[in-house]
DNA sequence: AAAAATAGTACCCGGTCGGGTAGGTGTAAA
DNA sequence: TTTACACCTACCCGACCGGGTACTATTTTT
């Protein structure tokens, strides 16, 4: 790993106090040292570039840059740099996202301190660490149904308890191409309302309120 | 507070790094003492039997008993026992909640250690502790919507997009019975149809899923 | 005991919804 | 250069939605 043969870990999370857990945690390790802390993702990447951690213990919900787009990032300049997601909230999609970003793994809040540790050993080896609630809940949503921007705008509204005539006013466009929008939505969300539709939006992340 | 003259407290969160960074920044503290730790509002509840401390830092959301919960049953047994509700996540309307139920105060997640650490001192003296947010929140929304039971299951079936004939036939009444259920949720959450009201349920978190 | 709320039935009515079909653009990949 | 897709328009049609009003019964609250 390096010359004192010491994983190097850079922790990443905005609740100060979690950040303090894992340091605790992992400074009791002799095989593990904290080579710096950052509260969100700017800070995450810049001291991944100066502190050359081995692993980065990566939280995804932080304000400003999440935790996606940091790992990306840090991916991006260093792929010898592993990344460990240790998700407090953060759902199975955003999971997904991150592993596709480049995380090498990713354990759940529920996660014990001892498979944390385990966890931050097995990827510095190289090896990928999946639970297998993620890896199944990966395997369930193959392909996150991408709606266009103005399919997005247009949900949107709907959720705000617009008609049709409504939408097309708003949008500068007439009833029948709002219903072509909405029945678009509908057969790529697998929905067959209006109710059915904002409820699959809302619990697969794709809207923003 | 005791003989020792130390705060005695104890901590509750289902989250093992959690606990392990609150112990910790307690341990440092020459005026604080840990007496316990509970994952789950069960052991919450026995342990503040048990040990006798003067605050519990309590997590609202957990698996089984819940915060609020845990909250209003220590709070029965002995209300000299201050509680101050820390959430990671949860939603101002669960705080809200949780100060109902006998909580003494409320700190975010964002909370730095010496805002949780005065916070701690802070609800010993018997005052109590509500960030600015939380309160602000808590006046916004002065009359959480009540929807009864069978309102909230009629609302349910809605947002898995069923139409009244539907909803009629689930729960054996007549069309015109789940129109008029549905009149009375419209008016109570001021949606002007299904889309919205499943939008305000959600937001208002009225729905479990 | 009276008032209020919940739950349910019933009818009317205009507007809306969702599906089907059939086109017309433009843009961006194969 | 096809092919695909997003975007938009147009028409038809049966079903559904939401609002209004009215009435009954039970339970809860005052």
């Amino acid at each position: 790993m390096n010359k004192d043969n010491k994983i190097k870990v850079l922790i990443v999370d905005d609740h100060a106090v979690v950040r303090l857990g894992l340091s605790t945690l992992l400074g009791y390790q002799e095989d593990l040292t904290v080579v710096g802390e950052a509260d969100d993702g700017e800070s995450a990447v810049r001291l991944s570039q100066e502190a050359k951690p081995d692993v980065v213990i990566m939280d995804l919900v932080m304000p400003g840059m999440d935790g996606v787009e940091a790992t990306r990032r840090i991916r991006a300049m260093d792929d010898s740099v592993k990344i460990l997601i240790l998700t407090i909230f953060g759902t199975s999609v955003d999971v997904a996202r991150a592993i596709a970003a480049g995380a090498n793994g990713a354990i759940m809040k529920d996660a014990s301190n001892e498979n944390i540790l385990s966890a931050i050993r097995t990827i510095a080896t190289g090896k990928s660490v999946l639970s297998p609630e993620i890896e199944q809940s990966i395997k369930d949503e193959p392909v996150p149904p991408e709606l266009t921007k103005r399919q997005l705008e247009i949900l949107h509204s709907v959720t705000r308890g617009l008609s049709n005539p409504e939408i097309a006013k708003q949008f500068g466009i007439t009833v029948d191409g709002a219903k072509a929008h909405l029945k678009i939505i509908f057969s790529k969300l697998g929905a067959a309302n209006r109710s059915e539709a904002i409820t699959i939006a809302m619990r697969k992340h794709l809207l923003k309120s």
